[in-house]
DNA sequence: TCTGGGGTCCTAGGACCC
DNA sequence: TCTGGGGTCCTAGGACCC
């Protein structure tokens, strides 16, 4: 898992301590719920909860006044409206959230070149291929600029780690949270990690931090202490090494700056279980039109379609089928899916469907077609077993016309009152709250009929002024 | 009123080839 | 004539991450 690849050399002398603070790491404090309480003046300083707001929903991100009632990420957001029933409850608004991570990566990429983003809020940059010079000093003007840039571009709070690697750069930002900057300096990585929980090394989850438990070994230090032998016996060749590796300090993985995708999917959880068949056919097709609409949208074709079924009891199977050539074809794939779907058994019903396809080429079905036309000139292509690349490229279905639902927390104009968001919806009627990121105060709330003309999806609007950056 | 959606990487067995 | 060994591809499942 850990990839040992020599760092660049350097142009000064090693510190003999150990690296430089000069791995940064940047995350967004409670991302999703942040942009909220910036774009809505009204939930400032109150428990706002993002995610899925269906019986089967789970909390994406929650702001830090919710984290007092015990609400956190992954959480079933039923059992969120138990602990924190007077919450903001807001679906996520994702082309937001993509802007201002966009806006944020930027002013990383003004900081290095070798930036890696992880998600659309967390990103390692290697600050000495930026040419900021390795020692404290620099690192930590250079991390304590960008958060007050970010604050500035976007209105939101981050925090930085600054370590010698990847891996304590990410522990650091976590002990600066929130708000905050934390440098490991170098000489103590070891005596930082020693006492902490097994759990906080990057690649121990649940079932690893289960084994060592049974084990005996619950901290970092008693991981050391173990010993890589041991903990090759207990957790497998690669993992065992690597964790070992990793708790001793050791992290040798370089910033990453492009990685290339290596798959696409799309699946959804229903809100109750699936039974008919022909329905859950239909479910599988609209799934693979979605996942290949994805991947024309990036401009690649797969070689590899998969269908992931969840069943009632949560048991999860794939199967997957792996084509002569890569595809784009949103009826090749849909095909390939239902295919799939012969081999599993869905009596008792069906909670998740998804459709994905790996094994990722660069090729559309253009491409493909102007190809293969190139290659085997004349009117039709041979209908021999091999090539089974071209028929003409074809189109995607149209999506269904979106249904016009007031989802809390979206955004509305009204022709009336202007711009506001949705607060809450249901029985032939919406309220509205009138404000803006800019309002100086709470706004106020209206209550339409869900169909008054007067009301229409609003775009949302800027965090911050756009000329204030 | 349990458990989202989008990914990555690793393992292991069997097929197949040389 | 009773059982090689290595390499790659495919499939399925699982752990982990945000």
């Amino acid at each position: 898992m850990l990839e040992h690849v020599p760092q660049p050399s350097v142009a000064r002398a090693p510190d003999p301590r150990g690296p430089a603070p000069t791995i940064l790491h940047l995350d967004m404090d409670a991302f999703f719920a942040a942009v909220e309480q910036a774009a809505k003046p009204s939930l400032r300083g109150k428990p706002v909860i993002v995610g899925g707001l269906g019986p089967r929903g789970v909390v994406a991100t929650c702001s830090y006044e919710a984290r007092v009632f015990g609400v956190h990420s992954a959480m079933p957001t039923a059992q969120a409206r138990r602990l924190c029933p007077n919450a903001a409850y807001l679906y996520p608004r994702g082309a937001v959230y993509r802007r201002v991570s966009g806006q944020v990566m930027a002013l990383l990429g003004e900081l290095s070149p070798l930036v890696e983003p992880l998600s659309l809020d967390e990103a390692f940059v290697d600050l000495r291929a930026g040419g900021v010079p390795p020692d404290i000093v620099h690192t930590r003007a250079a991390a304590e600029r960008l958060r007050a840039d970010i604050r500035a571009r976007t209105g939101l709070p981050g925090s930085v780690g600054l370590a010698g690697s990847k891996m304590l750069a990410k522990i650091a930002s976590e002990l600066a949270k929130p708000d905050g900057l934390h440098v490991v300096l170098p000489g103590t990585e070891r005596a930082l990690l020693a006492p902490m929980p097994v759990r906080t090394l990057p690649g121990v989850g649940p079932a690893t931090a289960e084994t060592l438990r049974r084990a005996g070994l619950t901290t970092i230090q008693q991981l050391v202490e173990a010993g890589e032998d041991e903990l090759v016996r207990l957790l497998g060749k690669a993992h065992g090494a690597g964790i070992h590796v990793m708790a001793t300090g050791h992290d040798e993985r370089p910033v990453v700056a492009e990685r290339d995708t290596k798959s696409v999917s799309v699946e959804d959880t229903y809100d109750v279980d699936l039974h008919d068949r022909m329905r859950i056919r239909g479910e599988v097709a609209r799934l693979a039109d979605r996942c290949v609409g994805r991947l024309r949208g990036a401009g690649r074709s797969g070689r590899t379609v998969v269908l992931k079924v969840r069943r009632y009891d949560f048991s999860t199977l794939t199967r997957s089928e792996t084509l002569r050539g890569p595809t784009d074809d949103p009826v090749v794939v849909r095909e390939a899916a239902e295919r799939l779907l012969e081999s599993v058994d869905t009596t008792g019903g069906v909670r998740l469907l998804g459709v994905g396809v790996s094994g990722l080429a660069d090729y559309t079905q253009e491409d493909l077609f102007a190809q293969y036309a190139e290659a085997h000139p004349g009117p039709e292509p041979a209908a021999g077993p091999l090539p089974a690349l071209p028929a003409p490229p074809v189109a995607l279905p149209e999506p269904e016309p979106a249904t016009r639902r007031w989802l809390p927390g979206h955004d509305v104009r009204h022709a009336e009152h202007g711009a506001g968001w949705v607060q809450g919806s249901g029985v032939g009627r919406v309220t509205v709250r009138f404000e803006e990121p800019g309002s100086p105060a709470p706004g106020r709330v209206r209550t339409f009929a869900d169909d008054d003309p007067a009301l229409e999806p609003g775009e949302p609007l800027p965090l911050v002024p756009e000329d204030a950056a």
